[in-house]
DNA sequence: AACTATTTATAAGA
DNA sequence: TTCTTATAAATAGTT
């Protein structure tokens, strides 16, 4: 769009970089709002200049929740990447502070999973909350179902391994009787 | 862009705010890699479908360091507004490895309230977890009612409003009429 | 920052 | 989903 094709690739020219990373990022963030509004969706955009400078975008229900949503989504794809305890072993390269920054964002998680600090939450968040929920507890009730049919058949294994065993007595106790 | 203008503001028709959030999503994913590309940028764009799908984009230096990049550059303002959160403060006295420690537990934390490995968990485990989860529901149900009566109410009252306004012209409108 | 000639993106229709 | 096409938007190069 404009006087010529890009090819794409690096712009060479200090100059003519920042000014097109001017005009860009402004037309990106643009689009990133107006699919966020026109369709309804949730979109983080962040965006960092050669010289490091931050710029970002992201729907109402602010950003670091959408990372969380991210991270939640990304998880069990993670999980399988890396078998041998892959959390705490990202954990360790990680300085002291941004630890502490990571309890802060899973204590929050866990008070909101909780059902607790809802007020800063919005009508979106909670649905997407409720739903993460409703699926665990399906879950967890499966797991439990699963459970008690184990040791309900456990329990009948034994009973009539018992029953058996009384039996054989019965009849040697009805032979001393004669 | 395209025959007729858009109005900033969700597409109510299913149909196509599901066809142009396929279309728009491409292009917004093509500008951010060409922007990328051209200015020599880090981006992360991360967008979730109103369906709760997943699609991303980030530079080659991948998703996860965009973040944690992002997480330090706004470490500073989160530590101001979180100042006194007890827990963490608890937790500057820790150190380094225990706080890994309680990073681990509160991860499993979080994975057995999302209904995940279960497997460990005794059934009176799981009996407390869904005792817990199911309140946990019943407070984000109840919030998330009391959201939507707040907005419904509002809507209402706008809806008052311009029919007030709206009958005020007729008034008008029949004097003139005379 | 503005200005435009062009290229792109995309809304609507099929 | 995919293609086509008329049009709106974005933006490269210039001032």
């Amino acid at each position: 769009m404009g006087r010529g094709r890009v090819q794409l690739k690096r712009i060479e020219n200090k100059i003519s970089r920042q000014v097109t990373f001017s005009k860009r990022r402004t037309g990106l963030l643009k689009k990133a709002h107006e699919i966020s509004v026109l369709c309804d969706a949730d979109v983080a955009l962040i965006v960092f200049s050669t010289k490091g400078k931050l710029f970002e975008f992201s729907t109402d229900s602010c950003m670091e929740s959408i990372l969380e949503r991210y991270e939640r989504y990304t998880y069990a794809e993670r999980q399988q990447v890396a078998t041998d305890s892959p959390q705490v072993q990202g954990s360790w390269s990680l300085e002291y502070p941004k630890l502490v920054a990571r309890i802060e964002v899973l204590q929050r998680n866990i008070r909101n999973l909780s059902g607790e600090e809802l007020d800063p939450l919005s009508l979106r968040e909670l649905q997407y909350l409720e739903q993460q929920l409703d699926t665990a507890l399906k879950r967890i009730r499966t797991r439990k179902n699963q459970l008690m049919h184990e040791s309900i058949s456990q329990l009948q294994k034994k009973v009539r391994a018992r029953a058996s065993r009384a039996s054989e007595c019965n009849f040697i106790w009805s032979c001393r009787g004669r």
